[in-house]
RNA sequence: GCCCGGGUGGCGAAAUUGGUAGACGCAAGGGACUUAAAAUCCCUCGGUGGAAACACCGUGCCGGUUCGAUUCCGGCCCCGGGCACCA
């Protein structure tokens, strides 16, 4: 009974408040949930943080956010599951490891700590006994396992991959490691180094993972349409062109079949082997070999660089005209992509056109865009949308389409290539050259070739005691760790020392919240209970890489029997960034505000509430320090208004029949406001608006002095309601305020309140008139005004007359309950 | 470069399905209270003209559809996110 055996205080005191809220809910395990068939479930997850040190406003956002969900979902009658956990794994522990001499594994888990009381400051109801850490061999123990299973099912190969190499720090950069082509720590030139490396074959689900994309209903249409871009399906042909004097045809892929006769050159990727081939008798290819060597591996990079090549000296035979074309090597073709080969068709691919422009190689136009018209000019740039053959031979006439077909066909015929579907989806590459990763569970025997680590020897626990200099992963040089037996046949074997991308960890960590506590399985059956995810709430930047690769996982564990369902988040939310001065709060830009401070000044509830208001959770958000004083204004208004009303006793049961006039107008903006808040946070999740038409209505209730009977007894339903609607967002404030106003429980088991339909109905209503759309007027009409009284009404109102006055009226348009438009 | 978003007062924003542009809040200005200050309360607050009533203009730019466009369509400009090893 928090507050009650006390009088209220006359003035609102956060800090105290916050402390003793958060003492009674952890006294009463507010928060702690168990599986409850009588009651339906609702799984909320904000997307778990990387402990860097420090709680930042985008982590404030997210976690607002799925804790006002969480406790709106619960006042709704829901078992509510909100955990929360830690993404433990990564990069920056190893940066902080070099910069402080502190080991990656003790900086972490006291950042943990650190941050795991920020959280609790906040007052978020997380259930904390299912806390996990991805960092600790209880988690990483199980995809260790699991990756195991996915080698035996054979989802998993080995294959070279190109990284970023410091040559003199000796170690792989990643991407953001690589500054102007230089390594940040070292300064010198990166190298494009191929090594061996693990990959999960998530383009065997490329089709799941689109077509599923259509039963993402609760999902932002732009998350979908990026995802399915992303997996890129397209379907093509896949051709041979043989070589002169070479064994090997290169293979070629492409949309555009129906360009095939305007084929001017072939280009390979520098690591090609024809382009090896070449440089060894020719030092300028060797030289150019050398040159592409430096670009970053970056997408971004590798798409805005300057198109450069060399002709490699070799003649390909065009499959259909038999004709040779020469076989460039180019920096833009990828040896990883593909079969690292591309047909070049400069008329109709700005690409191709710029680099046989560079080159002075031939322009062959093969497609106009209508029949017969006169030829399109390509003097200036190609001609890239679909049309009509020309100078094709025996396809010309054909549209782009029927030649697709045809060539396909004449190809097919000939032996030379078939229709095929490509995805720019790509295998995913899992492995990690770094320390503060989860061991990747392989042994690789010189006689039986790699072997996964039985299930017994797992977990292959990470040692922890190590010191980094930056010069690559401590295990990679650390025999104790290395030497092992193969399970297999008991010879001397090395264990891997790669460790696995932290996107690993962050796949399936959902659903280990279910049954965190298992020592026997992965998961249990109480994922079954509680996935999928019904909300899951995270930061837009996730659309693609991590949310992809939590729905392949899914997949994944559902073909092992683990899960059911074909889908781990049911609605997803995509909260944007927090802003300042224009670009993404971080530190690296050196822009960020701590929280902290403002929760020490103002209190957690006023750093909610304004986190809340500021804009709608899918934008980004400008963050301004003044703005956050305004919230903590409306809280002491709010409390103040609470406190003048209990003054005057308890009011006396409220009769609808007995209400006034003013009373029935006060109610009915109390209950139009239930009716908007509802929606507002329930299906729009446009806090921002809830919290403003909160004020609005605080707003009339301070206007409203009436000490009579049914004055005051209105005043407790609409207080009551206030408090009620905006317990999701500030708990603690909300919690003292319900006990003031007369009640024992907890406000967070306490259902939300209804809307009263009949005080929603009104008399008279107001209209807007125009006048050629332009507005003249206001008429006010009864609610069920006929059409032709409503007209009337707007032809006789006083400015409009102005307008219409000696004009033909030729129609009127009159749209319900809103306005009435004359067009003169 | 490619994919996805966004652009509305001095600022954050609202306008939910094409129907009153600027709710709510911040900042600012004026006033009340006070010896004074803080706090609190009241008023004004897109631009131009006007004493006012009101009129005209106004949602990044250009054009279109419509009785009516911040909203739909076409073309552009600028800003942000992602681009596979930051998480």
């Amino acid at each position: 009974k928090a507050g009650l055996s006390e009088p209220m205080q006359d003035v609102y005191q956060p800090a105290e408040i916050e402390a003793r809220t958060q003492a009674n809910w952890e006294e009463k395990e507010t928060f702690r949930v168990r599986e409850d068939s009588s009651r339906e479930k609702y799984y909320c997850l904000a997307m778990f943080p990387y402990p860097s040190g420090q709680l930042h406003m985008g982590h404030v956002r997210n976690y607002t956010i799925g804790d006002v969900i969480s406790r709106y979902q619960r006042m709704l009658g829901k078992n509510v599951l909100q955990p929360m956990g830690w993404d433990a794994f990564g990069l920056p522990a190893e940066n902080a490891a070099i910069k402080n001499k502190v080991a990656p594994a003790k900086w972490t888990l006291e950042n943990i700590d650190y941050m795991r009381g920020q959280l609790q400051r906040l007052g978020f109801g997380y259930d904390w006994q299912r806390e996990l850490a991805t960092c600790n061999p209880d988690y990483y123990r199980w995809e260790q396992w699991f990756f195991t299973q996915l080698f035996k099912k054979g989802l998993v190969y080995k294959k070279t991959a190109v990284v970023n190499w410091d040559p003199v720090d000796q170690t792989v950069l990643a991407n953001e490691q690589v500054i102007d082509g230089k390594g940040w720590r070292s300064g010198a030139t990166v190298e494009r180094r191929e090594i061996p490396q693990w990959f999960l074959k998530i383009t065997d689900y490329a089709d799941q993972l689109l077509d599923d994309l259509d039963q993402l209903d609760g999902w932002p249409e732009q998350v979908r349409t990026m995802q399915r871009n992303w997996i890129g399906r397209s379907q093509g042909v896949e051709m041979q062109f043989l070589v002169e004097g070479e064994d090997d045809p290169l293979t070629v892929f492409t949309t555009r079949p129906d360009t095939l006769m305007g084929v001017t050159y072939v280009a390979v990727a520098a690591q090609h082997p024809l382009a090896l081939k070449a440089a060894e008798s020719r030092p300028e290819v060797q030289a150019f070999i050398e040159t592409c060597s430096h670009t970053k591996v970056a997408e971004a990079d590798m798409a805005t660089m300057e198109k450069q090549g060399i002709d490699t000296g070799f003649r390909a035979i065009h499959p259909i005209t038999g004709e040779a074309v020469p076989v460039w090597s180019a920096n833009f073709v990828l040896m990883e992509y593909g079969s690292g080969a591309v047909m070049s068709v400069p008329a109709h691919d700005q690409r191709d056109y710029e680099f046989a422009k560079a080159y002075g190689l031939p322009i062959q136009r093969v497609i106009n865009p209508l029949p017969d018209a006169a030829d399109v000019d390509i003097n200036e740039a190609a001609f890239t949308d679909t049309g009509i053959l020309v100078n094709s031979g025996q396809f010309d006439g054909l549209n782009s389409q029927q030649a697709f077909t045809a060539i396909a066909d004449a190809l097919q015929k000939q032996g030379k290539g078939n229709i095929t579907i490509n995805y720019r989806l790509r295998d995913w590459g899992v492995s990690r050259q770094r320390y503060w990763g989860c061991p990747i569970p392989i042994i690789n025997c010189p006689d039986c070739g790699s072997v996964a680590v039985p299930e017994d020897q797992l977990p292959v626990e990470l040692p922890r005691d190590v010191v980094l200099e930056g010069t690559g992963s401590p295990i990679k040089s650390d025999r104790s760790f290395i030497d092992v037996k193969c399970p297999d046949c008991g010879v001397d074997a090395e264990r891997e020392t790669d460790t696995f991308d932290t996107f690993f960890e962050s796949s399936w960590y959902y659903a280990r919240f279910t049954c965190p506590d298992n020592d026997q399985a992965m998961l249990d059956e109480r994922a079954d209970h509680w996935l999928p995810v019904d909300q899951y709430i995270g930061g837009i930047e996730h659309a693609v890489l991590h949310l992809l690769y939590a729905r392949f996982f899914h997949k994944l564990m559902r073909d092992l029997g683990l899960v059911k369902g074909d889908e781990p988040f049911k609605q997803l939310l995509t909260q944007g960034m927090v802003n300042k001065d224009g670009s993404k709060m971080s530190k690296s830009k050196g822009n960020t505000v701590d929280p902290q401070a403002l929760i020490d000044q103002y209190g957690a509830d006023t750093v909610r509430l304004f986190i809340m208001f500021a804009a709608p959770p899918d934008q980004s958000l400008e963050w301004s320090d003044s703005g956050v004083e305004g919230q903590s204004r409306f809280l002491k208004r709010l409390w103040k208004l609470v406190h003048t009303h209990v003054q005057q006793g308890r009011p006396k049961a409220l009769d609808i029949s007995a209400l006034n006039d003013a009373q029935k107008a006060l109610r009915l903006k109390l209950h139009e406001t239930l009716q908007k808040v509802s929606d507002a946070i329930g299906r729009r999740f446009t806090f921002n608006t809830a919290i403003a038409a909160n004020m609005e209505l605080l707003n009339e209730l301070g206007k409203f002095s009436d000490a009579s009977e049914q004055g005051l007894a209105l005043m407790q339903e609409a207080l009551e309601s206030v408090t009620l609607m905006l317990s999701p967002i500030v708990p603690h404030i909300t919690q003292e305020l319900w006990n003031a106003l007369g009640h024992d429980e907890l406000i967070v088991d306490y259902a939300w309140p209804q809307v009263d339909e009949s005080a929603l109905v009104r008399d008279s209503i107001e209209l807007t008139v125009q006048v050629n759309g332009k507005l003249r007027g206001h008429i006010s009409v009864a609610a069920d005004a006929s059409k032709d009284v409503v007209e009337a009404a707007a032809l006789a109102e006083s400015n409009v007359q102005r307008f219409i006055e000696g004009k033909e009226i030729r129609k009127v348009i009159v749209v319900p309950g809103r306005l009435v438009n004359l067009v003169i």
